[in-house]
DNA sequence: GTGAAAGCGCTAACAT
DNA sequence: ATGTTAGCGCTTTCAC
């Protein structure tokens, strides 16, 4: 019996092939150097052989060819769209998308973006991460990065993200154009400055206010969390005021889940008594039995946004920073009608 | 300026230590041959230095750390759970979980896999494969395998499985005893003779099958797939009978969506007219507005035992081969009662 | 118990 | 255009 059969290198094929390691190694990297008699050759090599090469030694060296995607928690809903995008783009690349998962937690995002860090990931892309921003230079210093569904620019990584004030005024011209006049919102409430000023929710709630503002109506605000039990206790809120909203706008689907379930609770019917508005235009959103009005992020084009800004800095990793803002849409469902007369 | 600051390296710390480079080696892995003494000077080397090893350059020798968990479909509700074991057994190990996405299909999943080996993961844990057998021993013949979610076993990898059949069969009785007698299934269609041994809907099916007669209840199956479409044209095809069911089980939890938009359009109340029950118990059947009874899969200890079946086959890859199956549990909600009398 | 030295499979710098 | 050679940062013999 053969001693565990060691697995094919490159100095087997430049063998078979009968030209150098190098040889083998530039057509590996369509480098410059190969004729094309030599590019057959080695070619016809590698498939007769099935080679493939080993990341980790090419890594010692060169590139690793693999893209690490630090998730937020894995349940959020927004984020499979992004993946699709950035996989796609990446599907004809020799790159690889590699997933880090279960941050939730500054601590967990940490060792997730170390241990990929230490994995020599050529670059990194970091869905909605909630590190301080120091820390996302320290890794953008360390490896091209991208930061997705952040606001806040930096120098040293570039960033995509949907434009939440454009999003929360979508929300609030749907339901002020229904004719409703008391629309309230549900927020995730923060009180972390930086997270005031970079992180979606907090973007949305702004964008809740102007575009209020904007149309002469006065502001309502619950701060909850953006959670389906967030989503409850805001909406338990709101029933007990003398005078109730026409209209909801919960920052997040999951929050409109708990807002539908109190309502129903409470005997209040949607949409005949109370408008229910989500964000994120979940699966669940779609789904025949809720069919819940909301914002839906161009989360593919995000994905491929990311994938193209994080191949251009492979490349050159001095160029200045960039930051694609996209628009998101509204999807109007059964939850909002105009309100009763 | 420096240049572009070199990363920390083991020589580093042997120098910082005023030992050996093996030394540095040895106590990163808790290898034999070292003093208290030793390991002390290390650590503070190691601590002072912020030194953190390039998984890499061990892989190129030794191990790399790093456990690749194939995903199906990303949108899969069932998969968040078994990940958390995962990564929660993982958590004290020197074991990084890393994620390969976007499979649905043999050809992706081929392409995900192959890249995982090729970066040199110690393990891997393929959940819910669908490759023909021959390709998941080829798989385990490389490198440590756990196969998730797929009945059918080998002995060149380990398998951790829900129990199926007892899922559907609780499904049926839940349904029986509530005094329904007919009771229709709505499946996913399958033809490919492994997978009808092997993948779980087919599983379940069988489990219905099962149940029913031994209830001595008649089989009323429809032929779809699990999607909300293939939910939504079952209930359809249900609907137009002469002789609607009682009670719908529908093979997954989407599929009950499916159904439940069916009924809805149809003017047919649940629970009053027609009982619904999924499985999977995915996040949406706990939603207040749809409250539906399902089954719940371990998803939770299926992660951590595949877990555990991984260390193990780390430290000895010669051992037979282990099947693991964990018992469901039904979660009854709102869409299952008795049938009108 | 400790360390010197030889690779692991590739790529980059340097010949030719 | 092609080949030679010296590492990348670690682990693993194998001496002592």
């Amino acid at each position: 019996m053969q001693p565990a059969s060691r697995r094919i290198t490159i100095i087997d094929v430049a063998r078979q092939a009968q030209v150098s390691t190098t040889a083998v190694s530039k057509v590996l990297r369509n480098a410059y150097g190969t004729s094309p008699t030599m590019q057959a050759k080695v070619r016809k090599a590698i498939a007769e052989l099935g080679y493939r090469p080993r990341a980790a030694a090419r890594g010692m060296r060169g590139q690793t060819y693999t893209i690490g995607v630090m998730l937020p928690d894995i349940r959020n809903p927004f984020f499979p769209e992004i993946l699709d995008g950035l996989t796609e783009s990446l599907r004809d690349t020799d790159y690889q998308v590699l997933l880090g998962p279960g941050c939730n937690g500054e601590d967990a995002e940490a060792r997730v973006t170390e241990a990929m860090i230490d994995r020599g990931m050529d670059a990194m892309a970091l869905i909605a991460p909630i590190s301080p921003a120091a820390r996302l230079e320290h890794i953008a210093g360390l490896v091209p990065t991208v930061v997705i569904g952040r606001h806040g620019r930096s120098p040293v990584y570039d960033t995509v993200t949907d434009d939440d004030t454009a999003g929360a005024t979508l929300v609030v011209n749907h339901l002020a154009d229904l004719g409703h006049r008391r629309i309230a919102h549900i927020e995730h409430h923060e009180t972390n400055p930086t997270r005031l000023a970079e992180m979606p929710n907090a973007i949305r709630a702004a964008g809740y206010r102007e575009a209020m503002r904007a149309r002469g109506l006065e502001i309502d605000i619950v701060s909850t969390t953006y959670t389906q039990e967030g989503g409850y206790l805001g909406a338990r809120q709101l029933l007990d005021r003398p005078d109730r909203p026409t209209a909801v706008f919960a920052g997040a689907d999951v929050v409109a889940m708990g807002v539908l379930e109190a309502l129903a609770e409470a005997g209040v019917s949607v949409p005949h008594d109370i408008s229910v508005a989500g964000y994120d235009n979940t699966a669940f959103a779609a789904l025949g039995p809720i069919s819940l009005t909301s914002v839906d992020q161009a989360g593919h084009q995000i994905g491929a946004n990311a994938a193209r800004l994080l191949l251009d800095r492979i490349t050159d990793r001095r160029r200045p920073s960039a930051q694609i803002k996209l628009s998101p849409t509204l999807v109007a469902r059964r939850t909002t009608t105009p309100p009763r007369p």
